[in-house]
DNA sequence: CGGTTCCTTGACACAGGTCAATGATTGTGG
DNA sequence: CCACAATCATTGACCTGTGTCAAGGAACCG
């Protein structure tokens, strides 16, 4: 595994990914401010850790490109995945005010992101409440979402589960402007198993099954939704009725 | 079910419970401030509903006493159980900046709590970044501490489960002074199969397996931890060796 | 182009869901 | 304060769904 990690700084308002880290009103209150947070943008390649667990926490996490999945514990992989992160997201905003990580962020695919120095940004919450409060709401969204798919990973049904993921994947996707019904699921099938409590024998058979229903299409990690409304059926539990 | 409201609006310096609010410096440093924020005190019976999906969210509850659970859904019971909130922790805090409630929390059992309003804590935040700065530590912490448990409940092993969450009860109550080897557990065992995703049954023959095995004692809701150490080999998937 | 890793599919066993009946506990009204 | 009723907890029997083990095939990387 190559280490190519490529540093460099980065003007963020020259940066389309800009009101996806912060909402536009915030940015254009405080130009200057922002050119202040030196942020780092970095390439990192598969199976490169961002950061691991009991590494000081310095900085914060945007996603450009590609995909990070979040783990409990610092033992190699084969462990519960708590959460992916998809491009234009925000990572590690649960270590706000902790000194040392208690989780590890690896690169399942090859990844562009940017690091934003926790200390510079607190000083411009505390200049700013307006910032502030953006960030206790990002905060607060992202808890709730969190406790959504903690719903969706209960549902006792191997395939309830995977159309639940498929479709929360497609919603984030949309969220930030991109396809929702044909994307690529950079995480092997073993990281959906260990993130849906299932095994990746049990993840294959279920894309198959979807596949072979007509729901989805699968080419190896391209994923395309034929039928979301069906999908979404077969998420409530309800049969397939004619659904677009 | 009778309604047994009974606000009163309460003096924060002379509660038990203020430390755990809000750290100690916080408060010290703010006392005038925080006699400002106009929080409330109310008694709950069994099921009443502190809040429901589609309420304006206007307040943060601290419990006091009693239990809470936070549902996903606003239909009656039987729905996957998000959270337990217990005695001296803050429930809501994902609802920070948001308009309306998404979730529910109801009462499990006779439970009192606090209800501070957002409007005068947003206020004291803007005053004084520090206390921001708690806000924000406790919103993360309560992050993290959601995926912890999200970790638990995917190891996929009714037993396991329910040995984890026993140990984070403890954990829990321990970390609020209160004995973390005997305690009540105010909620159905439907209530706890439904935040592990297994069924009530289950649950049962997981608790009587324990006490069979005598690392649990189990009277009704009370539940006495005979051997911790045993418990977290049988959560660790060890076999239960010779543990105190 | 070859080797490794990952994905898919099959056969089988077992944990846990489902259905059902009995026993304990809680709360209500006399 | 006690008795009754309703809810909740426990236990058993059976069956489905998913984990486990194993083998063959596809995709990816050097």
């Amino acid at each position: 595994m190559l280490f190519m990690r490529d540093h460099q700084v980065v003007d963020c308002l020259n940066c389309g990914l800009l009101r996806l880290c912060f909402p536009g009103r915030v940015v254009t209150d405080n130009r200057q401010r922002v050119e202040q947070l030196r942020i780092r943008q970095a390439r990192v390649a598969t199976g490169t850790w961002l950061y691991r667990p009991g590494d000081r926490v310095r900085s914060l996490f945007t996603l450009r490109s590609g995909c990070v999945k979040e783990v409990a514990s610092a033992t190699t992989e084969s462990e519960p995945v708590l959460n992916f992160c998809l491009p234009g997201e925000v990572l590690g905003l649960q270590h706000a005010g902790a000194d040392c990580f208690t989780q590890g962020g690896i690169a399942v695919e090859a990844t562009s992101y940017c690091e934003m120095p926790w200390q510079s940004f607190q000083q411009l919450c505390a200049e700013s409440p307006e910032v502030g409060n953006e960030l206790i709401g990002l905060m607060a969204r992202a808890a709730l979402a969190s406790q959504e798919l903690f719903a969706l990973i209960r549902n006792r049904d191997a395939l309830k589960q995977l159309a639940g993921f498929l479709l929360n994947i497609s919603t984030r996707m949309r969220a930030r402007g991109l396809h929702g019904k044909e994307f690529r699921l950079g995480m092997s099938r073993m990281d959906i198993a260990n993130y849906l409590g299932l095994t990746s024998e049990t993840v294959s058979r279920c894309f198959s099954q979807l596949a072979r229903q007509g729901l989805i299409r699968v080419q190896a990690k391209s994923v395309q939704l034929l039928r979301p409304a069906a999908l979404a059926c077969v998420f409530a539990g309800e049969s397939i009725m004619a659904a677009t």
